[in-house]
DNA sequence: AATATACATACCGTCGTTCGGTATTATAAG
DNA sequence: CTTATAATACCGAACGACGGTATGTATATT
């Protein structure tokens, strides 16, 4: 057994593989020969189809960002107010099962600094141009006050992610209760009400999951 | 010579330069033979004060953690609302020459992903407690309007050291600008209206020196 | 048949950490 | 004020783990 036919299901496994291990025991604290082990292959195995360590933790972060252009079908939806769409951003990702399942296997490796770090720049640079469109859209058709629709953007992904569903802090239950009901105070009083009753339900209902697997 | 009677001195070198040399080259491309060379010691000196490398970058993380402590004598005035105590902090910061200094020497450890983090968590977790007294004075004297005053900490905290003065994204003058600006107006829209012309000066100083260190 | 690909294996260099040793200072008993 | 004892400050050689590489080999592609 010298060469494999289908490559990419070796990609794959590596992937999954160092996803498992980097969040089980942390990114520094898994090393190359733990992925191979776990792997039942060799390091010219990782090593042919990754140059680095680290490249595996950017092609992770990868993987993860991509699952963002989930929202291309939302944007051309011609029924909905701007607010309305990002609205239904949250209300997607709120209630996305398989995304939850996946985001509680694996929500350990989000308290890795350098991961951390890298998913911060996404959320801060690519991010916030995906959805500063309908940001745009929601000041024009007036569902959302007019302002600097970048800073927004930055504003509230960064808050989303970092502040309410902070890898930092933790996710107690009630701790995140507290937050998703300042964050609405906060994006209706900055004239973006995406929060209503509906997503805020939605939201505790994530975190009550979220928080048992914790 | 093998006992020194100051150690408090050796210290405070192993500090200087390690705190140096993470900026300069970053905390992971720094070796403890850099900074033994740079100090014209030997690891054995190190290892004696410190008991790893990451508690070096604790240690330095802790000595920038208590220059907060300078807020004491504002808390305790009694000429001030709890707005304008917390504006004075603002003032203080952004007109602290040799502290303005100190952090243009210093800038690029805040890029090192475990420092960034470390000081992440303590923005989120003590730094908050610091200023949640004023806070709340403030809201019983009628100056800040009334919420949660442990989440307003939180976020204003968190989008003053990571969005405006982010060591992510970098410090551009223009969009810096375009940010204190953003940051006037939604903390305006909440409530809380710590940014009146003066601090909005004072800040676009304080960012012109930053610029030109980067 | 020739070449590129997909791995395996042995090996290397670096770097954080350890550990035994030594010189100096602090302590305290005589 | 000695002098014995202990603790501290530092030295530097050596270790061990780990990320990465070089070389080899079998299979798939052309």
């Amino acid at each position: 057994m010298a060469r494999n036919k289908y490559p990419e299901q070796t990609i794959k496994k590596i992937l999954d593989t160092s996803l498992r291990l980097f969040s089980e025991k942390g990114y520094e604290q898994t090393t190359i020969q733990d992925i191979v082990h776990d792997l039942g292959m060799s390091k010219g195995a990782i090593y042919h189809h990754f140059k680095s360590k680290e490249e595996i933790l950017l092609a992770l972060g990868n993987h993860y960002y991509n699952d963002h252009a989930m929202f291309g079908n939302i944007k051309e939806r011609d029924d909905l107010t701007g607010l309305e769409k990002i609205r239904e951003i949250f209300v997607l990702q709120l209630s996305n099962q398989s995304k939850a399942d996946m985001d509680v296997l694996t929500i350990n490796i989000w308290k890795d600094p350098k991961f951390f770090m890298m998913d911060m720049k996404n959320n801060l640079t690519e991010n916030p141009l995906a959805i500063m469109g309908m940001l745009e859209e929601g000041m024009a058709d007036g569902s959302i006050r007019k302002q600097d629709a970048k800073c927004l953007a930055q504003v509230v992904l960064m808050l989303v992610n970092y502040w309410v569903l902070s890898p930092i802090t933790g996710f107690s239950p009630e701790d995140l209760k507290t937050k998703i009901h300042y964050l609405r105070y906060f994006t209706d009083a900055i004239g973006l009400p995406v929060i209503n009753d509906h997503v805020e339900q939605l939201a505790f209902e994530y975190f009550d999951r979220l928080a048992k697997a914790v």
